[in-house]
DNA sequence: TTTGTCACG
DNA sequence: ACGTACGTGACAAAT
């Protein structure tokens, strides 16, 4: 028989994580009628979510009554000291027991008990062969519960995020099991719940004495044994705080409910009521996507839209200021089929099907006609496919999806309608409620439904235009967009249908040496470890090293013992079966990711067509799929050899290829003006050498040695990073005290690089967000969440993303200038690939000296900033060779 | 689909 | 005491 499945709530604890969660938004969360929606907000997403992962077959939603409990009866000061909660909180409670009917849940609340009290009675209370228990919760008072038929999940972060807690999680996590959570309070307290705990004592010295006394009592039971210590002190004065502690700590397993589990029948949503409370709130996104497939109710009503499915083009339909639109199906529009076109504005919206428009010649000369303006939804996507078809697409004049994406509306994805919600545009349907996913994808049965789709495009875009405009307005980002993002759309499109030319035959040559590689390390691990295994699963590697071999177990991962690198490293010493581990790992990962996975996607004309997503990466900079370019190996040499299948295009040309020199320290001391860091560049010094002098106290540069040098060189990269004394300690394999020192030291060193950290940090706690040179924004909301790690990640954030951003900037500066200067001198040459501070071209040789000092010289030049810029370049007969 | 690992700047 | 370097994408195994 299949097993029930109660799910119980803390529903104060869960509204309040959730208000904060959204707190960063809390004005942008308003009703019409100005109520304050982010908690109702928040609650509907995690129940949402939690619903449809548990399916539960009983349901309740437990709530604390009114301010007093039995606690208060033996320690009034339970839960004093908290903090008032806010009014924008509190005048969202009412409704909260609307959102829970309508998700057709039960609530229920007891005189003088917690909601905590009621899930533990009801946990209990069920025969644990007939039902599994789900708890959600905010907070960890409830995971002393679990069980094998008990799992707590704690929301963590955000409102999608949570840790789920089983016994044997909570085993991992403390080393203790699941009543001994209780214990834990008893002796460390809990400050959240202003419950005392014995003085000086924490989670981490609470969890090894309980590891070896199991309970409070134990601790007792054996205090004298103890060495004379403070602690030992204040455990024996504090005996009776402790046990109360505990006491305060202990859920209630037994309390006077007045309701039992068969009460609690879960048979789906309300949705009628859950309808009238999504409208009240003004919901509307969730009113948009509520699945009413299975239930009997009006589906909000879709305001009509008028459109034409044309057969054949006339010139009265194509004017400039339109939409324009090219449907394609599969992601990778470098070989996806077009399966409709369609064009239009407010007035006139027109939808062919099939791909015939882009061979019809009214269509292509108004396409090609620069004077006839249109708006599109990523113009990069359109021009490749247009240029399929011999098209150059002109006069774009504005593109929804880069806009989104500068206007860092946290939403840019691929799908208009999941943008157009971000501006409360909701007469659009996601692509993948009409074409399905996965191997089901396709056009809709119903041709009307795939055309109105279309149609409702263009309506979305056409509506998205002037709002989006506004934002880049308001925000002074119209420079951002039509200088650099709108024309580098076109250059990237260019290098994408160029595409960079492979030589199969080198890969190949390749695959059969790695190969025998292979066998050959294969078989040498197997005698060491006595038996075959399959090396590339990272579990049963970790079987036969930590329990066949037992070696020692360095760092552990959530689901089992780690084998990364630097752990392996650790282990080097201790049998010869790790350096073969670590070879073969190697050679495995360049042989299926970079020659085999490169020989899968070359194309029929000899070349690799990466794609660029303008349109990702939190920082600015692009990224490249299918395949990825921009993470060929260099580092080591036998990964290094994958450049030689890279070549130029023709018999007689080269790759050239010119990267900038130490582009993020020199942004770095352009924006702190830090002078020493200023003037090491403006004299041209080694810049890590000269960290090195000032740092270690070197007087002259001849006495920095290779090793100095390397210490310094992780410095400067930990200071662009937001450094930590922890990471660097790992990245050195020094001790977290001498890393310390080394932070301590620069700072003094460079007074400018530690006044510009802590301003940046000082004005995104601020503002909300930091900026790159040019006006691109990240916000950080969590850069004054109260908890550590969040925040500490946001600041390293705060002070990263300003860097990182602007060195982004800058060569996408430098990119347009080339590409200009590259046209203007008539120029053979074509710029390839971008790796983030490098560019790679392709040149006929007689072309190599010049279009060094172009290239060179645009990129020393692209922009002004107080030191100077510099990138060096060379050529070879591959990529390889251009180093 | 998620996790662990590893390639790059 | 907390538990970390910043930004990415692809692969194989496990779920």
């Amino acid at each position: 028989m299949k097993k029930n499945k109660l799910l119980l709530v803390d529903g104060n604890s869960i509204a309040f994580r959730g208000f904060f969660a959204l707190y960063q938004s809390l004005e942008r969360f308003k009703n019409k009628q100005g109520l304050h929606t982010n908690a109702l907000y928040a609650v509907n997403t995690m129940l949402d979510n939690v619903l449809k992962d548990v399916q539960p077959t009983h349901a309740l939603v437990a709530f604390d009554a009114g301010k007093t409990t039995f606690r208060h009866g033996f320690y009034e000061e339970y839960k004093a000291g908290r903090a008032k909660t806010p009014s924008e909180f509190r005048e969202q409670m009412p409704y909260l027991r609307d959102l829970i009917e309508g998700l057709g849940m039960k609530h229920y609340e007891l005189d003088n008990f917690e909601a905590d009290d009621i899930i533990g009675t009801l946990a209990k209370s069920v025969d644990p062969n007939e039902f599994d228990v789900v708890i959600l919760t905010g907070d960890k008072d409830l995971t002393q519960l679990a069980s094998d038929n008990v799992t707590i999940n704690v929301t963590i972060k955000g409102v999608s995020e949570i840790e789920a807690y089983t016994p044997a999680h909570i085993m991992e996590k403390y080393g203790l099991e699941p009543v001994q959570i209780i214990d834990m309070k008893g002796l460390a307290g809990d400050a959240s719940d202003n419950i005392p705990g014995v003085t000086k004592i924490g989670e981490k010295t609470a969890i090894k004495l309980l590891k070896e006394y199991q309970t409070v009592e134990g601790v007792y039971e054996h205090v004298d044994e103890m060495k004379k210590s403070k602690m030992k002190e204040n455990l024996i004065n504090e005996k009776e705080i402790a046990l109360m502690s505990k006491r305060l700590a202990t859920i209630n397993t037994n309390s006077p409910i007045e309701i039992a589990v068969s009460d609690l029948d879960y048979s789906g949503k309300n949705f009628e009521k859950l309808i009238a409370f999504y409208k009240e709130m003004d919901f509307n996104s969730f009113l948009a996507k509520l699945d009413t497939t299975d239930a009997d109710v009006p589906v909000t009503p879709r305001e009509e839209i008028t459109y034409e499915v044309v057969e054949k083009i006339e010139s009265a339909m194509l004017s400039s200021d339109m939409v324009f639109h090219i449907e394609m199906l599969d992601e990778n529009y470098h070989t996806s089929d077009i399966v409709a076109v369609a064009w239009g504005n407010d007035k006139h919206r027109y939808v062919t099907t099939g791909d015939w428009a882009l061979m019809d010649p009214l269509m292509i000369a108004y396409l090609e006609n620069p004077e006839l303006t249109k708006r599109v939804y990523d113009f990069k996507r359109l021009y490749v496919a247009a240029c399929r078809y011999d098209i150059s697409l002109e006069g774009v004049a504005f593109d929804v999806l880069l806009a989104a994406y500068i206007v860092a509306s946290t939403n840019n994805s691929e799908d208009i309608a999941e943008v157009a919600e971000t501006f409360d545009f909701y007469e659009l349907d996601r692509d993948e409620k009409v074409y399905g996913k996965g191997v089901k994808r396709g056009i809709p049965e119903d041709e009307s439904v795939f055309t109105e789709h279309l149609a409702r495009k263009i309506h979305a875009i056409d509506f998205l235009y002037p709002k989006l405009y506004q934002e880049l307005e308001e925000r002074q980002q119209k420079e951002l967009f039509y200088d650099m993002e709108l024309p580098l759309a076109r250059i990237l499109a260019d290098m994408e249908i160029t595409g960079i030319t492979v030589d199969a035959n080198r890969l190949n040559e390749m695959k059969g040496e790695f190969a025998e590689i292979l066998t050959e390390i294969e078989q040498k691990i197997y005698a060491e470890a006595g038996e075959e295994f399959n090396i590339n699963s990272p579990k049963q590697l970790g079987v036969i090293l930590f329990e066949k071999m037992k070696l020692p177990v360095i760092k552990k991962t959530k689901t089992g013992y780690s084998t990364a690198v630097d752990v392996l490293e650790k282990l080097q010493g201790e049998s010869p079966i790790i350096d073969d581990i670590l070879r073969y790992r190697q050679i495995a990962k360049i042989q299926s990711t970079y020659v085999e996975g490169l020989l899968k996607v070359i194309f029929s004309d000899q070349k690799i067509h990466t794609r660029y997503v303008q349109t990702l990466t939190q920082t600015g900079r692009l990224s490249s799929v299918d395949p990825n370019l921009q993470n060929i190996p260099i580092r080591l040499e036998e990964g290094r050899k994958i450049r030689q299948a890279f070549v130029p295009r023709k018999a007689g040309w080269k790759l050239f290829s010119s990267d900038y020199s130490q582009i993020e320290l020199r942004v770095l001391a352009d924006i702190s003006g830090d002078e020493h860091l200023r003037q090491a560049f403006i004299d041209g010094q080694d810049i890590h050498a000269s960290t090195a002098m000032r740092v270690f106290g070197v007087k002259t540069a001849e006495e920095v040695d290779g090793n100095l040098r390397r210490q310094a060189k992780a410095v400067n990269f930990g200071i662009v990073y937001g450094i930590s004394d922890y990471g660097l300690s790992q990245n050195l394999g020094i001790s977290r005290k001498e890393a310390k020192t080394f932070i301590d030291t620069y700072f003094e060193k460079y007074p400018g690089v530690k006044s510009y950290m802590e301003d940046i940090v000082r004005d995104a706690k601020d503002k909300g967000y930091v900026e790159t040179l040019y006006h691109r924004r990240r916000y950080l909301p969590d850069i004054n969440a109260r908890n550590f790690n969040l925040r500490s990640f946001a600041e390293r954030t705060a002070i990263n993303t300003p860097i990182q951003g602007s060195a982004a900037d800058i060569l996408k500066i430098a990119m347009i200038k080339i590409d200009q200067r590259l046209k203007a001198e008539k120029m053979e040459a074509t710029m390839l690939l971008q790796v983030h501070d490098e560019l790679v071209f392709e040149a006929p040789e007689e072309e190599l000296e010049k279009l060094q000092q172009l290239v060179e010289e645009t990129m020393a030049d692209a922009v002004d900033l107080a030191v100077p810029l510099r990138a060096d370049s060379s050529s070879g007969a591959t990529w390889y060779d251009a180093k």
